[in-house]
RNA sequence: GCGCCCGUAGCUCAGCUGGAUAGAGCAACGGACUUCUAAUCCGUAGGUCAUUGGUUCGAAUCCAAUCGGGCGUGCCA
């Protein structure tokens, strides 16, 4: 049980009871909340308890708050006072600190507690293949990789899987492509680029030449046809896309369980439609087959209602085009179908931009109607924005490819390594700069409210020094330091924790959150909250590097402060690990 | 038009279910390396939380309106 759990335990043991003593009816749920102190001069944690209470129980906040502080069994876990109109405030006394970390130190877990497992799908990253990967995957990409390993950390069974693009209108253009214009000695070298080349080529005729653009359309015809030759040629395309992806992948380490992507679904979709039909839940409309609003909601919260002059009318999702070709509204039906049934989800990420929010919201009503009881959700987040505020466009082709914007956060971090730390290895500077450079993108990231769009900025991207992977790596580093010194002289005696300077303290703090940080972070799908927590933790652990030596300390003060410091590595290791990013042991 | 998101320090951004004097980093200024790695630490300065009204003991946070920006809105994904 985390520290804010076990007081407001406590806390709501001594309302209960008074609440008993007056014949006070609580309201019903009511839970007394603890929290983290908002200024640490009050203590280290606060309730706000009294002053919600005053209201619905008709009584003087200040006289319950003492109540309260005066009933409370703290059994020496926390001092406790009142402050201000009814402020509960709690201040951990050291024996309570030390008896906490300890025990947290020895848990292989760090102070998370179980949870009630579910069966979690995340469906996140999601490129198209025949086309490489550019700076727009970041988000989905690193946001998706981060949740899954924060989930199964917490101990849910996660299943991820890359729902990749390989059966798009893009494979008219490609398959055009392959066919007039393939460069097969530039196909051997960087198989990737070629087709990046073809699919650029062909778009830009295409828009130019309506021949061609019909040439594509029949193209893609000819392959969900089945077509021999298309066939081949586009599971040619997929395999070495993938072979690219992975490259990529492997880098970040980032995993998939499965690669499911839309062509995988391609025999469900006829079937699916004629259920749909047969359900009741779609109908024929212009000549397409469109599921309808199921009218559960007022008109302006309904996913399938648009205000068209002054009048409510009907915004269906089409699941069978005129033309009779299924689209990935059909594909994502199936899909949530596959889910509930191999996977037994009880829960669906998808980590996808927000601009496509109406179209999950049309699908998780769907969903609904046809009994799917998980909880589906749509992890969204914004847009990258170019530098004029306007978001990077993949039409072009001018935005930088992921491959390429990787490499330049690696030899910046490279270049500050040859500054720093130019006497190392070479072989282990470029290990380094790998791990700092891919740190600090991903770091990037994660430390952003995902839903707030943000400028792509290579420099600041790759800026190392502030708020950054970087400085996250050093507070890691210096604890590694001290270790490899302690081993020279090898005379560590694993000790009590016993902690009392400021530092300390505040170290303690911090150390003792990471378990109340990860329920949170997951509950919002809020990575960014774990990156606060983790430069908090670091800002505390460098502060106490400067005022608590540690080394030149001697007996329980020394033992106590190397278990501080091993702690810390544990758990910034840990935090770090969840964010997908690595530590080094020197830099 | 309608719907969703956003507006916080010069810049980039935090701010968990409403809480005490709104916080970081960068940039600026001033200090700290013969002492466990100065990619660090300590300090100073910097604010009408877009505007107005409402809800209440209490609002950056909730509600409404307005202004400004972005995105979406029937056969692309």
């Amino acid at each position: 049980m985390t520290l804010a759990q076990e007081l407001s335990q406590r806390l709501q043991q001594a309302l209960e009871s008074h609440a008993a003593a007056k014949g006070l009816e609580l309201p019903e749920g009511f839970s007394a909340p603890v929290s983290t102190a908002a200024d640490l001069r009050f203590g280290d944690y606060q309730s706000n308890a009294a002053m919600m209470l005053a209201k619905p129980l008709r009584c003087n906040p200040r006289q319950l708050a003492q109540e309260l502080v005066d009933s409370m069994q703290l059994d020496g876990l926390a001092s406790v006072d009142l402050a201000g109109p009814g402020f509960i405030n709690f201040r951990v006394l050291p024996a309570a600190w030390s008896q906490r970390l300890q025990a947290q130190l020895n848990d292989p877990k760090l102070g998370v507690g179980q949870v009630e497992p579910r069966n979690i799908v995340i469906d996140f990253s999601a490129p198209n293949v025949a086309k490489p990967m550019h700076v727009g995957h970041i988000r989905s990409t690193i946001i998706g990789d981060s949740l899954s390993r924060i989930a199964r950390f917490l101990g849910h069974h996660v299943t991820t899987d890359n729902h990749i693009g390989d059966w798009g209108t893009q494979f008219g253009m490609v398959i055009y492509g392959w066919k007039n214009l393939l460069d097969e000695q530039a196909l051997k070298s960087d198989p990737l680029q070629e087709l990046l080349r073809l699919y650029r080529a062909v778009n830009s005729l295409a828009k130019e030449d309506e021949a061609i653009k019909d040439a594509c359309r029949n193209e893609l015809v000819k392959l969900q046809a089945g077509d021999s030759e298309n066939v081949e040629i586009w599971k040619k395309c997929v395999e070495v896309s993938k072979i690219g992806l992975n490259r990529i992948y492997d880098r970040l380490n980032v995993r998939f369980d499965h690669w499911l992507g839309e062509s995988y679904y391609n025999d469900q979709l006829g079937p699916l439609v004629e259920t749909l039909l047969s359900e009741g839940n779609a109908k024929e409309s212009e000549g397409a087959i469109c599921v309808f609003s199921g009218d559960l909601l007022e008109p302006n919260k309904d996913p399938f209602k648009e205000k068209r002059d002054d009048e409510w009318s009907d915004l269906p999702m089409i699941v069978r085009k005129k033309d009779g070709a299924f689209n990935y509204a059909t594909t994502d039906i199936a899909t949530v179908d596959y889910r509930l049934k191999e996977w037994q989800a009880d829960e669906i990420l998808y980590i996808v931009d927000a601009r496509q929010s109406l179209h999950f919201r049309q699908l998780f009503d769907i969903a609904e109607r046809r009994g799917c009881k998980a909880k589906l959700e749509h992890v969204s987040f914004g847009t990258i924005l170019g530098k004029d505020g306007k978001p990077l466009k993949t039409r072009d082709g001018d935005l930088p490819q992921l491959d390429d914007v990787l490499n330049d956060a690696v030899a910046a971090s490279r270049q500050i390594l040859e500054e720093k730390s130019g006497d190392l290895p070479e072989d282990e500077k470029e290990q380094l700069a790998e791990i700092i450079g891919l740190g600090s993108v991903k770091f990037t990231e994660l430390s952003h409210h995902r839903s707030s769009d943000y400028i792509f900025d290579l420099e600041k991207m790759v800026a190392l020094q502030g708020d950054t992977a970087p400085y996250l790596q050093y507070s890691y580093v210096r604890i590694s330091s001290i270790f490899r010194k302690l081993d020279e002289g090898s005379d560590y005696t694993p000790g009590e924790i016993a902690i009392e300077a400021d530092a300390e303290i505040h170290l303690a703090r911090c150390l003792s959150r990471f378990g109340e940080v990860l329920p949170v972070v997951l509950e919002g799908y809020r990575p960014n909250l774990l990156a606060i927590y983790l430069l908090d933790l670091a800002k505390a652990f460098h502060s106490f590097f400067e005022a608590c030596p540690v080394l030149k300390s001697e007996g329980e003060v020394k033992s106590s402060r190397l278990a501080l410091c091993e702690l810390t590595r544990k758990v910034l290791e840990q935090g770090l690990g969840l964010m997908g990013i690595q530590v080094p042991e020197r830099m």
